[in-house]
RNA sequence: GGAAGUUUAGCUCAGUUGGGAGAGCAUCUGCCUUACAAGCAGAGGGUCAUAGGUUCGAGCCCUAUAACUUCCACCA
């Protein structure tokens, strides 16, 4: 079969994609005679569009799985998608107000989630196809939605297990509020960003008329829901105030002054106002103290009714009114400015309000300790593992995670309240009536969970948990994760807890993380810097293969990569490569029946290939077991482009165009081998060009997905054949660069006497064809030349070539003593240190004899540029 | 305040238990040589951030410094 003339992935990238999919060369098969390999995917929101970041996330499992298959795992890369609880909710809000003019309000509940249904219908199957016209090898028969009947079951019996075990509470917390989203978050999702500000320093009298104190705030708005000042206990300048009252300005009433160990005595003015209900460290103080938790905001960010004359207005507004009436009525004591940092909604960028409210917590300590143990035992290892780092840190200071959100596209809290006798029911199926009272007045709680918490249980809830399916107990623990590290905290984290406590054992033993994609300039990409790329736009305009090869191109585990224009472009060029090495040698085979490898001698450049061959498939097969992707896809690329096509095709070229048709044939069985493994070698980083090639290959039937893995063929390891083929090409090159550097056309072709050359007779062919040499003839000495020649110098020993009047004596003598130059200098290194008893005494073996020999051959190369130079100085 | 990462050729980055500095792009020279100009051949270009230390030997290990980046914490 031929390939057509040009590389164009359009014509068969989603052909094959289509084909492997019909063959099931994707599905996972429970079967106990194989090794299990799985990968559960990050799932993507609903609401995405695949972006390079996913490209980068899948490629790399992919790359990872398709290996894995290929050697022989029964292997699983379970596929699915995220409902993104908040994410959605934002959406289908926003689509509803600008399209039928409606609220969530006006639709009510179930209307809201029918829309949000339809939604998902519609969009949530988009990131899908996109995945696969990246090429991802995922069984698309185990896809799963994290609001799958079968999730929701897992995420009921999991709050259900947690709540009997006493692990999930409900009650009042200073908790993350988000304005926009009208919903608690938990401490995760908040992102801190820096802000210009001011700091208020406002003047509380005493009640007593005996002096004041002077408060700093960031938030003076809050100052109407203070209950108490708080200072140090051990500040002098307070000590005698502790217990008095104060008047709190604009509200008039009477507060406290407390002592607690919390004020810093060196900050302001040591004294802080308290506000209980909108502060996490004041409810922490007010909790000691006893103090009265005061809301002043509602929900929506305005001031609520407990504000007096504020009541109504945003906190924004709010905040100006009330610095404008402490100013005009004496209390505001000055205004510096301030920078510090304000909590935003890593959803919406709204500022967020810590607000006092009651809510479902899972209570952390417990399930962090053991999930800290597995990972210092090392039962579970981060790739790179400085990542761990970065989990202990968070793992160590974990607070009560707040799980539920005042949203309704989500997994609704399985509580059921009894209107009749008050009591609180968790339970895996709804509850009609109340098992304390029999009553059936009785009320789902309204609020789902977070949408990480059903993220955490991706790892099993995929595989049929609470249910003990075949799945589970052959694909759990999965075998691998593989992540960017931006999102440890928020799942990684919660994956090993719940694991360890639903499953009773790691989700998995090894995490690899991943950097995030840059743009040219090493910014983050955003939407408001426009800077974004469009993996799909790359995939139009290159193919499937060139974006996968050039995002693993250069990458480190763990590390950042950049995108530019020039990686997709030198991955194109190298698929172009590829693809016209392919067709030189199908255009070869025609009519030809191969031999097979084993049943005909070898010539001394297919004992080199094989070899490289063979060094090519152990450096490949170790980098990507230790999921070095960037060095691998080098390695492949130099060995493809440098050592296959530059070197062997061109040395192919001395049989196919020129010796008999049984050396022919021999040479296209080397090429179509070659060839083959190298495919191999590549499909995991570029499925789609390697197939078809790999069709069209005569000794090839079944598809490249499922065939396997290169090993090592330790009857083509010919060391001693491979350094001796290694002096011709070594002389092809200095021919060549000679050429160059004398200014004679490469194409001239040019005589040349090899003196006293070591080099095998049997590969002069290959010097002739490579460096444009029309005769060889091997000499004892050059007395009997009689034109002006240029002697090369090399481990081929000495070659002279006759060039007459090109010849400068004077020049040559110039280029000849820069060699000895060099020469000498290498002697002199060889020379110390092997002296150096240091050396030795403690260097390895090996590398003292290669010190031996290298110092044998310099002298041996300086011995003769001696001779050279002084017979040219004569 | 705590932690981590980065610093290697003009640019983007590799460099795997410490054993003579690499690739691509860019630059320069010469080539349409019957797979490929998305190509071929050749060349130039680096006190591996700085200063110490360990070692026979350091881009790699240790200490300090500087610059940039990121994460965590959040003293009002």
């Amino acid at each position: 079969m031929e390939i057509s003339k040009t590389y164009d992935p359009k014509s068969f990238e989603n052909k094959l994609y289509k084909e492997w999919l019909e063959k099931g060369y994707f599905k996972a098969k429970v079967d106990a005679k194989k090794d299990p390999f799985t990968i559960v995917i990050p799932p993507p929101n609903i609401t995405g569009q695949l972006h390079i970041g996913h490209a980068l996330n899948d490629t790399i499992q992919d790359v990872i799985v398709r290996f894995k298959r290929m050697q022989g795992y029964s292997t699983l890369w379970l596929p699915g998608t995220d409902h993104a609880s908040i994410a959605t909710e934002v959406k289908i809000v926003e689509k509803m107000k600008n399209e039928e003019g409606l609220s969530k309000k006006d639709v009510g509940r179930d209307g809201f989630l029918k829309r949000a249904w339809a939604w998902k219908e519609q969009y949530g199957g988009r990131i899908v196809e996109q995945l696969k016209k990246l090429g991802a090898s995922c069984d698309w028969s185990r896809e799963t939605f994290t609001m799958d009947e079968k999730c929701s079951k897992a995420v009921n019996e999991v709050f259900v297990n947690l709540y009997d075990k006493g692990l999930i509470y409900k009650g009042d917390r200073i908790i993350n509020w988000c304005p926009c989203c009208k919903t608690a978050i938990s401490d995760a999702e908040v992102e801190y960003k820096e802000q210009d500000s001011h700091l208020w320093n406002i003047r509380y009298p005493l009640a007593d008329g005996s002096g004041e104190i002077v408060v700093a705030t960031t938030r003076p708005e809050t100052m109407l829901g203070d209950t108490a000042v708080a200072v140090n206990p051990k500040d002098e300048r307070y000590a005698d105030m502790i217990g008095k009252a104060l008047i709190l300005p604009l509200v008039n009433k009477q507060i406290p002054i407390v002592a607690d160990e919390y004020v810093e005595m060196d900050f302001g003015s040591g004294a802080v106002k308290i506000t209980p209900a909108h502060d996490p460290n004041d409810f922490e103080v007010g909790l000691r103290h006893n103090l009265e938790v005061i809301k002043v905001m509602n929900d929506d960010g305005t001031m609520n009714e407990n504000a007096g004359a504020y009541q109504g207005l945003d906190r924004v507004e709010a905040r100006k009114y009330i610095c404008e009436d402490l100013q005009s009525q004496g209390y505001m004591v000055k205004i510096e400015d301030y920078k510090h940092n304000v909590g935003e909604c890593y959803r919406c960028h709204a500022t967020i309000e810590p607000i006092v409210s009651k809510q479902w917590f899972v209570k952390m300590q417990p399930l962090a300790k053991p999930a800290i143990e597995s990972v210092k035992k090392k039962k579970i290892e981060f790739i790179p593992s400085r990542f761990s780092k970065v989990y202990f840190n968070w793992m160590d200071n974990i607070k009560d995670w707040c799980i539920s959100r005042q949203l309704w596209w989500g997994h609704r809290i399985p509580a059921y309240y009894c209107d009749d006798c008050d009591s609180t029911t968790v339970s895996k199926t709804a509850v009609e009536v109340c098992p304390k009272c029999g009553g059936k007045h009785i009320r789902q709680d309204e609020d789902v969970l977070d949408t990480w918490f059903s993220s955490a249980l991706w790892p099993f809830s995929t595989l049929g948990f609470p249910d003990k399916t075949e799945d589970l107990k052959y694909f759990y623990p999965n075998s691998l994760l593989v992540t960017a590290y931006d999102i440890i905290f928020f799942w990684v984290a919660r994956m090993i807890f719940s694991g360890i406590e639903h499953m009773g054992e790691i989700p998995f033993p090894e995490v690899l993380i991943h950097g995030i994609v840059r743009d040219s300039q090493g910014r983050k990409m955003s939407k408001s810097l426009g800077n974004g790329i469009d993996p799909l736009e790359i995939i139009d305009n290159y193919g499937a293969d060139s974006l996968r090869f050039s995002l693993v191109q250069g990458l480190a585990p763990g590390n950042d990569t950049k995108y530019t224009d020039q990686k997709t472009e030198f991955s194109r060029n190298f698929m172009n490569k590829l693809w016209n090495a392919s067709r030189f040698v199908l255009l070869n085979l025609k009519g030809v029946r191969l031999k097979e490898m084993g049943s005909f001698r070898l010539t001394n450049a297919d004992k080199w290939i094989l070899s490289r061959l063979n060094n090519a498939i152990r450096e490949i097969t170790g980098n990507l077991e230790k999921y070095e992707l960037g060095n691998a896809a080098a390695k492949l690329y130099d060995f493809v482009w440098s050592e296959f096509c530059d070197w062997y095709i061109e040395l192919a070229k001395v049989a196919l165009y020129g010796d008999s048709e049984d050396k022919k044939v021999n040479t296209l069985s080397v090429l179509v081998h070659v060839l083959e493994n190298i495919l191999k070698l590549m499909h995991p980083f570029v499925p789609f060009i390697t197939e078809e090639i790999y069709k069209s290959l005569p000794t090839t039937k079944k598809s490249i997905v499922i065939s396997d893995w290169p090993s090592v063929n330790k009857k083509y390891n010919y060391a001693k054949e491979s350094a001796e083929f290694a002096k011709a090409m070594e002389a092809v090159k200095a021919i060549r660069n000679m050429k160059a550097e004398k200014g004679v056309a490469p194409s001239k072709k040019i005589t040349a006497y090899f003196v006293a050359s070591s080099i095998n007779t049997k590969d002069v062919n290959y010097i002739c064809k490579l460096a444009s040499v029309e005769k060889v003839e091997f000499v004892d000495s050059k007395s009997g030349i009689d034109e002006n020649i240029v002697s090369l110098f090399g481990d081929f020993g000495e070659i002279a070539v006759p060039l007459g009047d090109l010849v400068d004596v004077q020049k040559e003598i110039a280029r000849l003593q820069g060699e000895y130059d060099i020469a000498v200098s290498e002697i002199e290194r060889c020379n110390k240190m092997l002296s150096n008893q240091g050396f030795v005494a403690k260097a390895p073996k090996a590398l003292i004899d290669k010190e031996k020999e290298k110092l044998v051959n310099y002298q041996e190369k300086a011995r003769k540029l001696k001779t050279e130079i002084d017979a040219l100085s004569k």
